[in-house]
DNA sequence: AGTAAATGTTAATCTAGATTAACTTTATTT
DNA sequence: AAATAAAGTTAATCTAGATTAACATTTACT
């Protein structure tokens, strides 16, 4: 298992020393998913926040009328779990499958806390984390309120112009809120405009 | 100042003891706003995190076309902060604004990282209120792409009864992403329909 | 290479919710 | 108690985006 990216990663948050790689090393797992399979399944309790090596994963919502409805990618050097479920130890709300062959570094529920008392600065490290995710989607809300579909769209592509490229547009759509024939409409749009 | 439902609060997540509270009552400052007056103005840097003691807030962001979108209500108990600001110390996206006469205890941006040091079981309250954060911001964004207005009002009234009760409509409507002109039509609706 | 499945496009029609505007009710101030 | 401002309602009209359906293109599989 590689988990240099990782390390890396955290590097830039807070400084490990040797000992500590070692331990943090000691305590996660690596597991390899293929395009296609699931990392966790609504309904399920979700056991790992996972740092993602390689791929991309999708962690979507199936509704009362069976539409899902895409809350967000995940492709190297971000993270992918269903935190309400990993922190609660309930059901999750959300289902997060691979879109493309998938390597992933998990940390366990069981272990996450040990971990954060031998390596305090994780805990630090994991806050930071999550104070970065919540203003994204403290953000993500006020677009959807504030911009149209069009907006929104050109803030995505803008925003993660990788990430565009690597998934097929009507999961764009599904992660943007609206039609994969509306997104068709808004692009042959901006074919037009320029 | 009156810091005993801050740790109340705070005792639900951890213990701390009474020495550790001194400390933290000897970091914190207490601070009384009347009704309109701002906590926080979109364009400054947001230097505190605060706990309300008593009244409400409203957290809003004004878009390109002057249109006020609220992003929360925080009444006794809840937490107001512009995070995305404080944790950059970078100009706010969002107001805050007291739409009740309120008291505050505030945790300054000069301050916090100090106390996590002196008292690192407060960097773990923090964690944990920030990851709950993160999860009910989740939840929102899907009710918003998977609910209609009308959902999300009923889903509003039951979640949160006491502040439906102490908020102007129109601000109801703003935090559910609609005109307050179709507030009133869901609401007769729903008078019919009993 | 040929076929089936997955993905993307176009166009017509429909609807949830916005906009505008006039009006009513409730609070606040003098 | 009147006057004024703030909040809420109703109804007509409009529009962004959904739905449906038929078709086109790309990708994957035998």
């Amino acid at each position: 298992m590689n988990i240099q990216p990782l390390l890396n990663y955290i590097g830039q948050h807070v400084t490990l020393t040797k000992e500590e790689e070692a331990i943090l090393e000691s305590k996660v797992s690596y597991r390899k998913y293929l395009k296609g399979q699931f990392v966790v399944q609504q309904g399920d309790v979700c056991k790992y926040e996972c740092f993602v090596i390689s791929g991309c994963t999708k962690t979507y919502y199936v509704d009362d009328e069976g539409q899902e409805h895409i809350v967000m990618f995940s492709i190297e050097d971000w993270w992918t779990s269903d935190i309400g479920s990993f922190i609660t130890q309930t059901p999750a709300d959300f289902s997060i499958q691979c879109i493309e062959n998938t390597e992933l570094i998990m940390f366990s529920y069981d272990e996450i806390e040990n971990l954060y008392a031998e390596i305090p600065k994780l805990e630090r490290f994991f806050r930071r984390i999550i104070e970065k995710a919540l203003v994204a989607s403290q953000k993500r809300i006020i677009r959807s309120f504030s911009l149209s579909a069009k907006d929104r769209f050109l803030y995505f592509r803008n925003q993660y112009p990788k990430i565009e490229q690597r998934i097929p547009q009507y999961m764009i759509a599904s992660y943007l809120g609206i039609t994969k024939e509306f997104l068709s409409k808004i692009k042959s749009q901006l074919i037009l405009e320029q």
